[in-house]
RNA sequence: GGUCCCUUCGUCUAGUGGCCUAGGACGCUGCCCUUUCACGGCGGAAACACGGGUUCGAGUCCCGUAGGGAUCACCA
């Protein structure tokens, strides 16, 4: 970096109308990254400005979303609705400097002109009080003001994603900057705002590719420097549609519930649409080192679950054991219906990485966990029983020889295991299957003589008795 | 409909004119490991949307076509 160029300042600015979609998530995620790379800030602020549809509770859900993330932002989180006064303020300057106009259409003549313009293949402008002035009658009614945008040449912006885009001028609608009521509209308040906050880099979602070239003329009647766009493709639900709240459009919180991760979830983002060679596993450090705008996808990437309970399961398996039974903890007590006792922590803690290695989703971790918790007698899978069926007596037979190990290694249970196998003559298969199925009820769990080390002497016996009947 | 954007295996992607007989990952699948389920190891099937150019040479550059997407509010 040199050393006159300014700090990288990026933000994530969504509108609180509902929870942290994931696309919104990736852009902070990538806004974040950005900031990090670059040692620079990244700055939250919440558009808002139409009071109608922002809820504080949409507030505290893309609050909880980003921590849950890991995205921390520098500073407090800035209400954009806040600078209302500051928004008016840039109009009413725009205004008395003739770079924008008062204009007392009414919104019935604004949406027949609006179709009118459509049916005849032209854009609408929203123009119709740019030269014209009010009589006295009118004068008197509200007003709205916009801004006269440029009706002549074109705009070029070199996004950092994207491209190079231009955009004829006379395409570009008039649009409204305050409305009647003296409020400021979003296009106004994000340019403000930006500039107010020394925005560097706007890193945001692609369907704001075509507001750029109109809030670009707001940024050029100020005189204000033009920040760095960037255009992020947007993320489609598996089926190549568009995700859309009742299409797949989830939450953070709702994966949260589902058992992810966030370590994944921040890979699975990242990669979604970025990428670095061949690289997949890539740790947050990592991510920070070398995230970049150049190897940002163009097309819209579509969302795979697949590939998410990958990564998920890739790093369940690399966190450790205290780590794992914390996060599933609460579930597992209700799970089985009971606060865990301190015999069933060391055995869960004993059993973790079994079980971490065979699961995709925390609630895989849940379940596979119960086995190491005292829920005598199991229920049985269909499996399970089959493979127990007529066994009954073996089992006894085998509870007995298992009591009397001195030892309670998996090693001396193993011996104590072939032993019994040699002297029946039966294939250890033969005999592995049913204590198996007695000791987990069928569900899958790993190296056999280790489960029977760490569920005790005591506990293994039991379980072994209360299938001795089947 | 206007404007703008996009297009490599089913999915995420590598690829910046010769290293491409197109690579990796997920998923699918064969084999190995194994007391189950996994993990792991070794293989397999699977893509440059189409048509024209430019070039000695194109997945890579240009132009069309088709398909997909975004946007066109006194919402953000």
């Amino acid at each position: 970096m040199q050393k006159d160029m300014p700090k990288v300042i990026t933000r994530f600015a969504p509108s609180p109308t509902g929870f942290l979609h994931i696309g919104g998530a990736r852009t902070a995620l990538y806004n974040w990254l950005y900031a990090r790379r670059h040692n620079g800030q990244f700055l939250l602020r919440i558009e808002d400005t139409d009071r109608k549809r922002s809820t504080d509770e949409a507030v505290a859900a893309i609050l909880a979303g980003m921590s849950w993330l890991g995205l921390d932002c520098d500073g407090e989180a800035v209400s954009q609705y806040a600078q209302a006064e500051r928004h008016k303020e840039v109009a009413l300057k725009l205004l008395a400097d003739g770079k924008a106009y008062r204009c007392y259409a009414t919104s019935e003549e604004l949406a027949e002109l609006r179709s009118k313009a459509r049916d005849e293949g032209k854009p609408f402008l929203g123009d119709v009080w740019r030269d014209k002035e009010p009589d006295a009658e009118t004068a008197k009614r509200p007003y709205a003001i916009r801004i006269k945008m440029p009706r002549e040449g074109e705009v070029t912006i070199n996004d950092e994603v994207q491209g190079n885009v231009t955009v004829q001028n006379k395409e570009l609608d008039d649009m409204i900057l305050l409305r009647s009521d003296g409020t400021p509209t979003y296009m106004l308040a994000v340019v403000v705002d930006d500039h107010d906050m020394g925005v560097t880099h706007v890193i945001r979602g692609d369907d704001h590719l075509n507001n750029a070239f109109r809030q670009y003329q707001v940024y050029a009647a100020m005189g204000w420097s033009v920040p760095v766009f960037a255009h992020i493709p947007l993320i489609h639900g598996p089926d190549g549609k568009k995700l859309s709240k009742r299409h797949g459009a989830l939450g953070v919180e709702e994966y949260a519930e589902m058992g992810f991760v966030p370590e994944a979830m921040r890979n699975y983002l990242l990669r979604l649409g970025w990428s670095h060679g061949d690289d997949e596993i890539i740790s947050t450090q990592q991510a920070i080192e070398w995230f970049n705008l150049e190897n940002v996808g163009r097309g819209p990437a579509r969302f795979d679950f697949d590939k998410l309970d990958n990564l998920n399961a890739h790093y369940m398996r690399t966190m450790n054991s205290e780590t794992i039974l914390s996060l599933v903890k609460n579930e597992l007590e209700i799970y089985t219906g009971d606060k865990l006792a301190e015999i069933e922590i060391q055995r869960l803690l004993a059993a973790m990485p079994s079980i971490a290695e065979r699961a995709k989703r925390l609630p895989d971790v849940v379940e596979a966990a119960s086995l190491y918790c005292n829920t005598r007698p199991l229920k049985l899978t269909e499996k399970a029983s089959a493979t127990l069926s007529g066994n009954g007596p073996m089992l006894v037979e085998l509870a007995e020889k298992l009591l009397s190990v001195s030892s309670w290694k998996s090693d001396q249970i193993k011996e104590a295991i072939i032993s019994y196998a040699t002297a029946k003559e039966l294939k250890l298969g033969k005999v592995m299957q049913p204590i198996r199925a007695a000791l987990t009820g069928g569900l899958p769990s790993g190296d056999l003589t280790d489960l029977l080390e760490i569920l005790g002497q005591q506990e293994s016996y039991d379980r072994l008795l209360d299938q001795a009947n089947t």
